[in-house]
RNA sequence: GUCUCCGUAGUUUAAUGGAUAAAACAGGAGCCUUCUAAGCUCCGGAUCGAGGUUCGAUUCCUCGCGGAGACACCA
């Protein structure tokens, strides 16, 4: 209904004598639920140019409005409010009718853009650190959001395989593990190590020199180095892959930096050819006007950066994929760097400007406000994390009044989707540019904003669903709706403008937010408002409507990666 | 030093330039013989400071103050 209305806008504007270039862009914006369902604060605007009073020129618009709609298209009142307001409310019938599947996705059709996504690239040979829990559960709800809006979405891992940390773990292995990595060695054992490494190396020098030509050994395809490299990766992958399956993450690619380094010299070579780079102290550099510092792509001694890397991935993904836009969901520290690649690979015909997009966020700091950081062994691994969020709602669920009639998978399966989902909320319901302190009281609370409140609300309609087996006929003309009805409904048709208004930002906390306000309207409903107990005509309303609630508030916390139990 | 980002109740956050700045947590008081109390109802408290643009500024601009990050041979 809404482009219905905007042309009827459109057409009111040009009838009371408003400029061109405003009735193209004529458009109604959700209200704030307060005061209606939709609204045009277009007539302040209008104001000034029409040298009137915004009230009297909003009154002229509605008018013009009322003349041209009739009773079929869905507005229950029109109103002037306030200063000059033009605020909408919808008929319940209208509500009724527009929130019907409104929890399905867009199809993608064939001219659908393509995004990448790339997010999570952690770094071979170290645990996921809770510092990377931001990209991995930021990038891959990103890519969900993007995916119900229509696009076609490409999930990409650029995990760090790469680089002079290898030489130094090699050295270790031949040292300490006779040159072999068993199969019972865990990424811990790679950390404990490469701690080691450096603390021989104090007393040491020449580890540091062996490690050195350990890398270059790994740089020109030693077999017997290649083959420890390889091992490192191998065990590392297979735990990063136990935690994606945990946190129902699937990448359609996952191509770590050492496959580009084929493809890194004719880059450098490229970029020097065509005086986009030049040499400068011995490395290569492309210079950056505007920007605080150039981009370094080959170092005095020869050696390739990360910064080349990306160049080539860049390079590779838009020949693979041809993307209308990469997302890069990566911590704002990179910001320069990633200001750095956008400006190179335009330099150097890569890629246009609007192609990259680099998607900062803010840093996890401890509980101190300073960085988390391995090397001071404050890290948290992920997974320890996760653990132990499930452990905790594991113990409320064991001493609810029916924690004793869980079975064992039911109950571990339950506090899995409770665990998870409450630290992905924590993080996902934040604005991403903000720091997050870590806050365990916080992260893994189970009350108030939180997931285990909306998976809740799910399970308690479920649970009224299961005792109403007999329902499901059409409503075409509903009754007429109680408040709390209703304010579930007016909020039901929201989802999807908050959803593109979600992917347009590329900020999933607008979701949660949506989620949680939803959630609240329906246990003030569900407190106040029987539906087992109702008549047979309102009981079959109101199981069809929170059907919808269900439906819809499953389908918002699938975008943020957050299952929801049967019951809990 | 230069550049970037951030600054909202005691704490953690929300608010496409729009209406009386919205919640959660923490604290206090109520609500289970009625669909799961992980819930509901009620109670106080905030936009860092100074200017500017605007009909209208938490939002945009300038200058301060405070915090974080980045600033060529790490990734």
């Amino acid at each position: 209904m809404t482009p219905v209305l905007h042309r009827l806008l459109a057409q009111a504007l040009e009838a009371v004598g408003a400029p061109p270039t405003l009735l193209r862009s004529a458009a109604f914006e959700l209200a704030s639920l307060e005061h209606a369902d939709l609204t045009s604060p277009v007539a302040f605007g209008l104001a000034k140019e029409l040298q009137g009073q915004p009230k009297a020129i909003a009154e002229r618009i509605v008018t013009e409005l009322k003349k041209r709609m009739d009773d079929s298209i869905g507005v229950g009142r029109i109103e002037v409010v306030g200063a000059g307001y033009i605020n909408i409310t919808l008929k319940d019938q209208q509500l009724w009718t527009m929130t019907t599947s409104i929890d399905r996705p867009v199809n993608a059709t064939a001219d659908a853009p393509t995004v990448i996504v790339e997010y999570s690239s952690p770094n071979v040979a170290k645990p996921l650190g809770i510092g990377h829990i931001r990209s991995t559960i930021i990038g891959e709800s990103l890519a969900r959001i993007h995916e119900f809006v229509g696009s076609k979405v490409v999930r990409l891992n650029h995990p760090g395989d790469w680089g002079t940390q290898f030489g130094k773990l090699i050295v270790m292995i031949q040292d300490q593990w006779g040159g072999t990595v068993s199969d019972d060695r865990t990424i811990r054992d790679f950390v404990q190590i490469y701690v080691q490494f450096h603390e021989r190396a104090k007393d040491n020098p020449e580890l540091e020199i062996r490690a050195r030509q350990e890398t270059v050994k790994l740089q020109s395809r030693d077999a017997a180095t290649i083959n420890i490299w390889k091992a490192i990766c191998k065990k590392s992958y297979q735990e990063f892959d136990r935690l994606y399956a945990r946190l129902g993450i699937h990448f359609d690619e996952i191509r770590g930096e050492s496959a580009y380094e084929a493809d890194v010299p004719s880059i450098v070579a490229r970029a020097l050819e065509s005086g986009v780079a030049q040499k400068s102290e011995g490395a290569v550099i492309i210079p950056m006007p505007g920007l605080a510092a150039p981009m370094l792509i080959q170092k005095s001694d020869g050696a390739y950066l990360y910064a080349t890397t990306d160049l080539a991935a860049l390079q590779y993904r838009i020949n693979k994929y041809h993307p209308d836009t990469i997302l890069y969901v990566v911590g704002s520290q990179q910001t320069l760097h990633f200001q750095q690649l956008r400006a190179a690979a335009i330099a150097l015909g890569i890629a246009n400007d609007a192609k990259t997009q680099h998607i900062p966020f803010g840093m996890l700091l401890g509980a101190n406000h300073k960085k988390l950081s391995t090397r001071e062994g404050s890290s948290i691994e992920l997974e320890s994390v996760l653990d132990e969020a499930v452990e905790h709602a594991r113990a409320i669920i064991a001493a609810r009044p029916d924690g004793k009639e869980w079975n064992a998978d039911d109950l571990n399966a339950t506090a899995q989707m409770i665990g998870l989902g409450a630290v992905t909320y924590n993080d996902l319901s934040q604005n991403r540019i903000h720091d997050v302190v870590l806050d365990w009281g916080r992260m893994l609370s189970l009350t108030g904003n939180s997931a285990p409140y909306l998976q809740y609300c799910v399970v308690r309609i479920k649970s009224i669903l299961a005792q109403a087996p007999e329902i499901g006929s059409e409503i075409g003309n509903p009754p007429p709706l109680v408040d709390q009805e209703r304010e579930i409904l007016r909020r039901l048709v929201r989802f999807p403008t908050i959803v593109r208004l979600s992917a347009a930002t590329n900020e999933p906390h607008r979701i949660a937010d949506y989620l949680f306000d939803l959630a609240c309207a329906f246990h003030r409903f569900y407190e106040h408002v029987p539906v087992l107990a109702a008549t047979p005509k309102e009981r079959n309303l109101r199981c069809q409507l929170i059907d919808r609630a269900a439906k819809v508030i499953t389908a918002g916390l699938h975008l943020l990666g957050i299952n929801v139990p049967e019951r809990m």
